[in-house]
DNA sequence: TCCGTGCACGCAACCGGTTGCAGGCCCTGG
DNA sequence: CCAGGGCCTGCAACCGGTTGCGTGCACGGA
């Protein structure tokens, strides 16, 4: 007895088609193409496919033009402060072109990382991976499978992102050196990090042109306590001014100081990077700032570009940093030391509103 | 001359039924209901699938079978670090069952996040919805049509995990009488929010248990500047604890004290709430913790077994919360005020290390 | 030797849209 | 009045797996 149709949980193309009296094409086509059709035909379709409630389906649609209107983003630690303002820009950017957008969270696991891109590969149309953990030859199988944007890794012929945190770190160093600063650290990040060798590097050939002693300090993984646990090395190292791989581990060190009883920065100077967290902290962090929430933008304006055509193999955006002045950097040591820790805060310099902008 | 057939890019399950001598039925239970077949063809099939790198088609398979084996998350904003520990315990408990999960940001907007969970219905199994803002009418008819798990908002009928932060705010306002407070404030969140509406009733219950005078200041978005702009009225509330809705508003306002020169916890007592930054703040912030990762790895677990089996209507988890006293907490003022702000950390209290937890 | 039984696999319809192609209709120009 | 050309719309194949049903075959028992 085929007479009772159930209907299903949401209708069917066929459905609104027999309820309008047309065929499926031409419900298609009032969604899909309605220049095709008459006015008043896409009119009278939209306006039952509205009564009954109908949506397209994604998958069946999917299916037959592999377009999924989806992408994928990946990030080592949605934790890690520096991503939520990614995340977000580059969901709105995603958002405005009608693209749902899957998170994947590789743990700063290269082998997750692997798997996740793997995995996103079936079921998007691109992948945008921030600081990607995964070897060069890796990120290039999975960028020959699906277009893949990539965010702080610089990959040749794969689109990218870059913050160019360089320019920003160079301020900081002058800033030190300008301060008196003569024997500084460097608290690394992950060894994989395109980043981290970026500043590194950038902090290297700074403190040499600048005639500095640097010492370079292995934080691994960027985290709060990771940052309080360097504390120690820190002040054996015999240095007065400190360069954070980012704010997060800044922030640890400025824990870690706290508990020692070094005053900042009346005793040592901390600068952070990425200014994520900088204004929050206490005294408020000097910082290399990076606007995160545009590079997620960026990418994913650049992968929907690719995506719509594919002649823009190499793009390589380069966003330019800044040093923030706040209030944890100061003269050299040598130089307060004379006195002990009077003014904890504002004391010595006219810096507290107002903030001054170095940089590129 | 359709002799020469051109490789897609990815191969079908046509080309490995072929390449394998078999029917694409065998293909596909070779991959979906292996048990069903001889485990040399079972063998074979695999072997030539792995080498011509087959990988199913994830949109075939959900037009067919109506699994998606993906699932959506929505939340009010990524950037708000209570959620970021929530999205990495959601992602994996998805992972572990073989799901992806579509993220969304809603930006606090109950029409955007109406949008989100319509546009996230046709493409996912279920949805969790993180703090959601809709009315309760709106979360049900989105319900009705797929799964959802709630977090943190109590809705009669839809799955939901709890944080249940009133018993920790109990011991919060315990605390503060304990410590000699007799007027309070507590500085309220997002008004649709399920959380602050719980937080406020439980304070108020409280703090007329203890017999406390209470005074209620809004916040309105749970944002550290929101924060720090409530500091004038809480100065001239004439209040010497303050109890915030979140950890974020907290830490603002202690960054408002202090550069207004008021000390904590001499002269104002702050708590927190949710533990997210709590440890990172200057000094450590007293704070109810709540595992929130833990509330978004249940809120996937649950929702898959509703999916599972579809008897599980009415699921109410409640996830309990505890005081955690760290440094913010003393003294009522009247004691410190004959004093000004000799000493401003670590004064007065035998409690820096080792915290001491309240709590149900 | 013949038939019943069950395992292993193939056939073909189906999921729900999309789109190249063709055909009907109407309008215009000769 | 007829031919030609657009404009709309329908037909039907197709996207790539999944699955109910049926069949061929081997094997065991009578």
């Amino acid at each position: 007895m085929p007479e009772t149709e159930a209907p299903r949980g949401t209708p069917t193309i066929r459905e609104v088609a027999d309820a309008a009296g047309v065929s499926r094409a031409t419900v298609s086509r009032a969604f899909s193409r309605p220049e095709l059709l008459k006015p008043s035909t896409v009119e009278h379709v939209q306006a039952i496919a509205g009564r009954l409630g109908y949506t397209p389906n994604v998958a069946a649609r999917a299916l037959s033009t592999g377009r999924y209107a989806t992408l994928a983003l990946v990030v080592p630690d949605i934790a890690n402060p520096f991503f939520p303002p990614l995340v977000r820009g580059a969901q709105q950017a995603a958002d405005q072109a009608g693209y749902c957008v899957f998170l994947g969270d590789s743990d700063e696991s290269p082998a997750r990382e692997d798997v996740l891109l793997g995995r996103f590969a079936g079921q998007v149309e691109g992948i945008v991976s921030a600081s990607s953990r995964l070897a060069a030859q890796v990120v290039r199988r999975h960028a020959d499978r699906r277009p893949v944007v990539l965010v702080n890794r610089d990959i040749k012929g794969i689109p990218r992102v870059l913050i160019d945190t360089a320019s920003g770190i160079t301020a900081a160093v002058a800033h030190l050196a300008e301060l008196g600063h003569r024997r500084i650290a460097y608290v690394s990040g992950p060894q994989t990090s395109w980043s981290n060798q970026q500043r590194r590097r950038a902090i290297q050939r700074a403190s040499s042109a600048s005639g500095l002693e640097l010492v370079t300090v292995a934080a691994r993984r960027p985290t709060y306590d990771s940052g309080v646990a360097r504390v120690l090395d820190l002040l054996a190292s015999g240095v007065t001014g400190v360069v954070a791989f980012d704010d997060v581990v800044a922030q640890g060190i400025l824990a870690g100081l706290a508990t020692a009883g070094v005053s900042v920065p009346d005793q040592l100077s901390v600068i952070g990077c990425d200014d994520v967290v900088a204004a929050t902290t206490s005294p408020p962090l000097t910082t290399v700032s990076a606007r995160t929430d545009e590079a997620g933008r960026f990418a994913v304006e650049l992968l929907l570009r690719v995506l719509g055509s594919s002649d823009v193999r190499d793009a390589r955006y380069v966003l330019d940093t800044r040093l923030i002045v706040r209030a944890t950097t100061g003269p050299a040591a040598k130089i307060a030391s004379r006195s002990a820790n009077r003014t904890t805060s504002g004391g010595g310099r006219a810096m507290q509103a107002g903030r001054k902008i170095f940089g590129s």
